[in-house]
DNA sequence: GTGAAAGCGCTAACAA
DNA sequence: TTGTTAGCGCTTTCAC
């Protein structure tokens, strides 16, 4: 049996094609320096013995190694399914591979050691809660660094994100404007950026008109959690509250969750008795079985944003760290009493 | 700015420790023949200098780069998301990273030419059309590879799926059980052995109990597509069909759309009107909304089969290949006629 | 345009 | 146990 990668070198090549070890290399080194004539008989050679160049040599001597690593949580959220997917194919794209770390309990030090060691070009921060830490070492050690749909607080790190802050404004504005005065919130996780803007937003939207509080429960981003949390909040009627009219999920993977457990649960219906608002637009929002109301993050764009701004630093540029904020807007389904869907693409399964 | 990797190299490690190169690389190799107190000062010398070992050096020598390339497309079913991050998480505890490569166009050959460019260890192939070309082909070059949930036709390579022919039976047995005769089956994709089996089962069930034709159509495994199979199957009254009372879907990501088109667009009662069937057991299956009753594949196992099956062969086992068949079982939830939920598993979100 | 030689950072024999 | 030496397969000056 034949060896891994067939056990071919460039300079068992270069003897069959008769020519050099460096006119191998040349042959398959797009745009450089050799004639026609050598590059074919190299490539003949090549095929003919069934060569393929070793990555991994000349990432040793280039230092580059056309990889990127992708760290990302939450993959149950099937929002970030369809990240993962497009950010793969950009990468691609441009002649990246795509290393992806799945950090589920927070071993950012093991990590970064391991990124190191394999000289990724990039990272890419999926929305992890470990970004901060993360970002700032790769920041240190001069690899480029993109966090997607999380801030940095400290620092010069590129960052693409969507307009939580006016996400969770109009979330609010949204359940304002359909006469909604008692409302609540169900959070991500809470030291997340994501859901603090969201949040954030949505509380000064209501301050603005007024309302000065309004219920809270936290679901983590997780499916489990946000059943407890709607629970909680319509089963515990303590503290003068009244049940909510209305509620805002921090994201739509949770929103789906608390649909079911309002309805199929508490009996509850949505929107007649309960309006529910979720956030990022994921597939599931458009299946007919929920059709959520929602505000809608630009995941493509937001994603092309990310790959490009990682592109280019790894390209050499130098450029001051950017924070790029993709516009959201709301996408009316049938979650939320007295609104209608307006735009045909509200209809469709997302 | 310091450069990738701190820049910092085995030998300014030798030097500053005072011992020779080969000390610091035994230092980080577990079980290598070292002195307690040279290590000491290895390592005090390393991380004084923010050293890391260069894993791509290391790999150019020993040929184990501790990559498995994952290949995969259908990220859109949700019942994938959580494979690939368990395969993660058991790949990492083994001290492997995970290089994954979404092939939705069918670019087998370059796909094939950058994993061993990167001397990837292994490979496992998830679901993926390309299989048996991508396996075939690493093979003969000697690379481990393990198929998930396919089946390769011709030859000598590791496989796991679930048992598809008999949850095919399983799914027409309930379907009968249920008092059906006119069932129709919603294909994934044509070329997929999941799809095959799953009907070939379905078929020789039916044909046990008398029934030689059921009404068909194709959804490609996409949730789009489905949607379009179902309603063709239900408008389309042609060639002496009667309107079908039953569905076996060939998963449950393509049953969630033809639940949704049944009821939504086509105002037909499940399972008062019609019965659903899907195939996977995947999270939405187990959501409040839909109660979709279906064939569980245990993915869970069926993961860790596939890890250890790649792993035993990255460790050098020559054992001859194994195709390893999954057993599945039925989840009776409420979308087949006459059949409610027995086991509390059923009532769970999955 | 081409070849010779040097060396990327590391590990693996072999001696000591 | 330790150091010395020789590469892994490739790219890259630098002459020609």
């Amino acid at each position: 049996m034949s060896n891994k990668s067939s056990g071919v070198t460039s300079s068992d090549v270069a003897r069959v094609a008769g020519v050099s070890q460096s006119a191998v290399s040349r042959a398959f080194t797009p745009g450089a320096s050799i004639s026609d004539h050598t590059r074919a008989r190299v490539l003949a050679a090549a095929s003919k013995l069934g060569y393929r160049p070793n990555a991994i040599a000349r990432t040793l001597i280039t230092r580059q190694s056309q990889i990127v690593a992708v760290v990302a949580s939450y993959l149950e959220n099937p929002f970030y399914l369809s990240v993962i997917e497009q950010i793969s194919h950009l990468l691609r794209k441009e002649g990246y591979h795509l290393l992806l770390l799945v950090s589920d309990t927070g071993e950012a030090d093991e990590f970064l050691m391991q990124l190191m060691q394999y000289q990724a070009d990039g990272v890419i921060l999926v929305s992890t809660t470990l970004s901060s830490t993360i970002a700032q070492t790769c920041e240190q050690m001069g690899v480029p660094v993109v966090l997607f749909n999380r801030i940095s607080k400290h620092g010069n790190v590129n960052s693409v994100a969507s307009d939580n802050y006016a996400g969770g404004r109009l979330a609010a504005r949204t359940l304002l404007d359909a006469g909604h005065r008692d409302v609540a919130f169900i959070a991500g996780l809470e030291n997340t950026s994501t859901s603090r803007d969201r949040e954030l937003g949505f509380k000064d939207e209501l301050s603005a008109a007024g309302i000065t509080r309004y219920q809270r429960a936290v679901g983590h981003y997780s499916f489990h959690d946000a059943r407890a949390a709607v629970i909680e909040l319509f089963e515990r009627r303590s503290g003068g509250w009244k049940r909510p009219e209305a509620v805002f999920v921090a994201n739509d993977h949770m929103a789906i969750a608390v649909l079911d457990t309002l309805r199929h649960e508490l009996r509850l219906r949505v929107p007649h008795d309960v309006s529910v608002i979720g956030f990022d637009n994921a597939a599931p929002a458009g299946w007919l079985a929920y059709q959520l109301t929602t505000i809608e993050q630009p995941a493509r764009s937001m994603v092309e944003n990310t790959v490009d701004l990682l592109i280019r630093q790894m390209r050499g540029s130098r450029a001051k760290a950017q924070a790029v904020i993709a516009p959201v807007r709301l996408i009316v389904r049938e979650t939320v009493r007295g609104l209608s869907p307006t735009t045909e693409e509200a209809a469709t399964c997302a």
